[in-house]
DNA sequence: GTCTATATAATGATAGAC
DNA sequence: GTCTATCATTATATAGAC
């Protein structure tokens, strides 16, 4: 079912490894309050095994990380290099073989803990390298702050799949963690008009806002 | 100190008014796992008097949602009418009184529960309304979907809030929940900039994108 | 209203047999 | 490597005295 989640060298096909795609599953399902019993239960194993494997929950989790990011840095490498770092994440979210990544990546980004961290910041570095090309095609205006406008993009990104959750506590959208794909679907249907006109447009009719901070930050550094 | 939070009516002064705001102020700093002990703790009672008054720490957490969603409310009526919603809660976020709600606000937003759902509707409903001020007095293009691109960016909004938190993790920047207002001008200071050139040009330097998804859009329409 | 003391359940982790 | 059995801790919630 998850195939692709579960390619592995071959000394990998053990039970180490299916008690971690369990964790990936359960903790993207139910966040990472999720009970080592819960995970032993869904990979068929004792309690007990998982902590002799791992060591600790907190192991596990860092185990978890470890291999989202593998695998989700592979994903990425494999991906069309003419794609946008969205274009890549949306692809690989709604790739079924990648559903369980995508409940745990979202469960990081708002839970905490290290991959939140190096998640956003791969994007980030992506998506200057993919501005970068666009600036020099004549495609996508120069920046003053490439990384810091590269930064507010994944930020948007990161808005959209908290509101993926969002919306779906309140029961108006597929729950990210059970539909990854109908979840990006939605998202984008809601998000693409809007999302177009102010990348095309922006939201002022004039420069003046621009302009004034322009005006303040050039002052402020030479004073 | 937290004069604004603690502002009630007389028989407010109660001890479940100062258990429900140790909790608001607790919950917004470790989030929702933290337990009915610390908060009674915190607010110089037993854990048996907060059941007591509550019920339940679910009907506790109930009472900080609707608690915080009312002094937002009473807040953001007084503020001033020509602020952008997203200024108004930029100036809620940096007033010191309102730390305490800003990491409860942020916790909910990633945590799950109603307030999120809830304070983001207000949200995009007082945006939209600030949006088409706009319109009317042409300092705002036009939009096809002005409820979407409100919703679009009160999304952002959301992603700063998220990033805030992971960048804090990260160690790089003041912990929302400790430091508010310096959290506020951290972000503020970082996204000011590629914000105002990305609402004033855009980010592409044509409307190819746009074009080629309004003649698919209106073509699905009427087919 | 507020407490102490306790019931009850669930958790992460360990010990030791196989 | 994998299990059963169990420990120690912590959680929410209750009972009943004051």
């Amino acid at each position: 079912m998850f195939s692709v989640v579960n390619v592995r060298s071959v000394d990998d096909l053990t039970a180490r490894a299916r008690i971690r795609d369990a964790a990936v599953l359960r903790f993207g399902r139910d966040g990472f309050g999720a009970s080592v019993r819960a995970v032993a239960e869904d990979a068929g194993v004792s309690p007990a095994l998982v902590i002799h494997h791992f060591g600790s929950k907190a192991a596990l989790r860092e185990a978890c990380d470890e291999h989202v990011l593998r695998v989700l840095h592979d994903a990425k490498s494999a991906a069309l290099v003419d794609q946008s770092p969205a274009e890549v994440v949306a692809s690989i979210a709604t790739a079924e073989q990648y559903a369980p990544l995508f409940g745990y990546v979202q469960r990081s980004l708002t839970g905490g803990g290290a991959l939140a961290v190096r998640f956003v910041d791969d994007l980030v570095r992506e998506t200057v390298a993919y501005l970068e090309d666009g600036v020099r095609a004549g495609t996508v205006h120069p920046s003053r702050d490439p990384e810091g406008r590269a930064r507010l993009l994944v930020t948007l990104m990161i808005g959209m799949f908290v509101s993926a959750r969002i919306d779906a506590e309140a029961g108006r959208g597929p729950d990210p963690a059970q539909d990854a794909a109908a979840t990006m679907r939605a998202l984008y249907a809601r998000t693409m008009l809007p999302g177009l006109e102010l990348y095309t447009h922006g939201l002022f009719t004039d420069s003046a806002y621009l302009d004034a901070y322009l005006a303040y930050a050039d002052q402020q550094e030479e004073p």
